[in-house]
DNA sequence: GTCTATATGGCGATAGAC
DNA sequence: GTCTATCGCCATATAGAC
């Protein structure tokens, strides 16, 4: 079982989470797994059989965090507006705790394009309730009419970029007057704010 | 010289800006750029000398052009709010014409964070005329105070990350009720009334 | 400068003892 | 289940003829 975490399995998984994440399909060795895992390498084919059937279970979980755990928020019984904040605050923890994740599965599907396509689910951030509500609000009025998804992009990409982006603008010593941390924290409200203000105000 | 586009040299280097750009420096093979040039392996290695180097080549221009691009616009002799929806327009172009150019910049210093101190400058982002400008309405209480670089990131972000993220995007099967390019149209004119709102209305 | 042939090393994978 | 030893392949790189 690799939920059990005292196993052997696990740990080669999340050794191998952690090199897949960083290096990528292609960069990652399977010493190095071995290695960061305090295990023999012949133990990663004995649990995994090979290297492409390991990283298809790490790419499998990836994904599915990636995508599926905002689901959940965005169909709570709050209104839009409120659910803003929570799905920006949502993607920040996410980013924190996972800083390679976004990148690695974007990579991984970029080289793989049609290898993943079982994956594709029947749209459910279409169907959610948080897009019914912008709708049901854009068709009374009560904010401008534009398509859920440029919302959405809005969102997930003013946090998720800046992430992707961090060595890139580090590299250009931008952040001389104020720290990495501050700025990120700062930007969780002017995105929320941005965003609230362009719907309503029109 | 590689300037001269009917060399050998420089068949090689756009073979190989193609597939460095398309599979990364762990991912791409010397055989793969020597097929796509329509050139002899050994030829990679008689002007190159290796693929480190040919690499190396590559990534100076890459990055060089992804970053410096864009500085000249900001100079210009406009206002903050008409280089706005300039730099979006100029953006959506580079992606049009390099659809990996980011992705490639980002992973390539992220495996290598500390190999490419040297190309750090001295920002001058922060030191263009556009921050300036920027810095004088929020003085002279036209605008909002922010930072520049909240602004900087959500103009690049907002289009750069869509197009990064486009894979996963579309195996979500989200633009069913649109095409991808009305979707990116829409988005250059949604996104500067967005953060020319924000500045604006406070 | 361009080709063919080959050297060299690294990596995924397996065999087999314990 | 875990280890050591090793196989076989593939990728970078070079040698040397033309």
């Amino acid at each position: 079982m690799v939920d059990d975490i005292n196993t052997t399995e696990h740990q080669i998984f999340e050794a191998a989470l952690k090199i897949f994440h960083k290096k990528g399909l292609a960069g990652a060795r399977m010493q190095e797994i071995a290695d960061e895992a305090g295990i023999n390498k012949s133990m990663l084919h004995y649990y995994f059989r090979s290297k492409e059937q390991l990283f298809g279970q790490i790419f499998m979980q990836s994904f599915t965090k990636f995508m599926g755990s905002v689901m959940p928020l965005l169909n709570e019984q709050n209104t839009w507006e409120e659910k803003i904040p929570i799905v920006i605050e949502h993607y920040t923890q996410v980013m924190q705790n996972n800083p390679n994740l976004p990148l690695f599965v974007i990579n991984e599907l970029r080289q793989n394009a049609e290898g993943f396509m079982g994956f594709a689910k029947d749209s459910p951030l279409l169907n959610s309730v948080f897009v019914a509500q912008l709708k049901q609000a854009m068709k009374n009025g009560e904010i401008r009419t534009v398509h859920p998804m440029q919302i959405w992009i809005t969102i997930t990409g003013g946090i998720i970029f800046p992430f992707i982006a961090e060595p890139m603008l580090k590299l250009s010593a931008i952040f001389q007057d104020t720290s990495w941390e501050d700025f990120m924290e700062d930007r969780k409200k002017i995105l929320a704010d941005m965003i609230i203000k362009y719907l309503k105000v029109f």
